[in-house]
DNA sequence: TTATAATTGAGAATGATTCTCATTTACATA
DNA sequence: TATGTAAATGAGAATCATTCTCAATTATAA
């Protein structure tokens, strides 16, 4: 696919959520798509100015915060002080594995959580628009290390 | 029991994990305790003000951190800009439904998730040691107020 | 083209949390 | 029971991710 064709289905994207699709939502957007992974508000700032699009912060805030509203993207919060964000892919959606001692970040997806969830939900007349799922610890290496001391 | 005689335990408690049992740690450990449910830093501070505790809110900060490090509580994150803290009882886990209409959160236990949780842990031979599950949506009465509308 | 409502940029403001450092406290030891 | 010392605390300053403000720019409908 060519550039300008991936900038125009990605606008046409934007119409569909009635989004003006101004060349720094293009840009956002068409960043986390080739991505395909979670980042911070701050570290897109650079990426984003290093590739020469002109943006600032605030406008970056703001369409991140738009964007998800749409559910074109997702908002997570590993609760390490910021927010990250990645392309919302439906019916893939994945969750996290976070080791406390070298901050790796594992992403994982498990079918069973989907229908745990729906459990959940209709035992408390809960509609469900997301979930998050978390899990602390030490990852496989870290413990390798751990037993080396 | 008598206060005099909680105020031992919760002593006793600290010790046990090597905190020095000042009587700020104690009023924050039986507040909580109290409490049984998530708190706000700023707002215990403020409870803990009302009773005539005298502590400060960086001790409080400092205190929720170190009470957690240990186990004996639990941070929570909902994701709306600030950390939530309640007291942490062993195999008593539970997790959270949050609605955005209304704020409410409601509190669960899912004793599947346990599982769940370690099917996928020993998938990556990750060594969990906390989980969080949150899911987003809308509560009960929301719903129905938004029949209504 | 033009009008206008939406979007953006730049930097100031916000606010939860952390840091600093002088003072106080818990407690091991004499 | 007195004392030295490392740990804990209080008060307020500092941090820093995020949000706000407002004048300038831009997308699009007419």
């Amino acid at each position: 696919m060519t550039k300008s064709n991936k900038r125009e289905n990605i606008a046409k994207l934007l119409r569909e959520k009635s989004l003006k699709p101004t060349a720094q939502r293009i840009s956002i957007l068409g960043e986390l798509k080739k991505l395909q992974t979670h980042i911070e508000a701050e570290e897109l700032f650079y990426q984003l100015r290093k590739k020469n699009f002109k943006i600032s912060l605030a406008t970056i805030y703001r369409t991140l915060e738009r964007l998800s509203q749409k559910g074109l993207i997702k908002k997570v919060n590993f609760g390490d002080g910021y927010m990250r964000y990645e392309i919302n892919l439906p019916d893939v959606h994945h969750d996290h594995l976070i080791c406390e001692e070298c901050g790796k970040i594992i992403e994982f997806f498990n079918p069973e959580i989907e229908g745990l969830q729906n459990n959940i939900c209709s035992k408390y007349s809960f509609h469900s628009t997301n979930h998050t799922m978390i899990i602390h610890g030490t990852c496989e290496d870290c413990q390798k290390k751990e037993k080396v001391k």
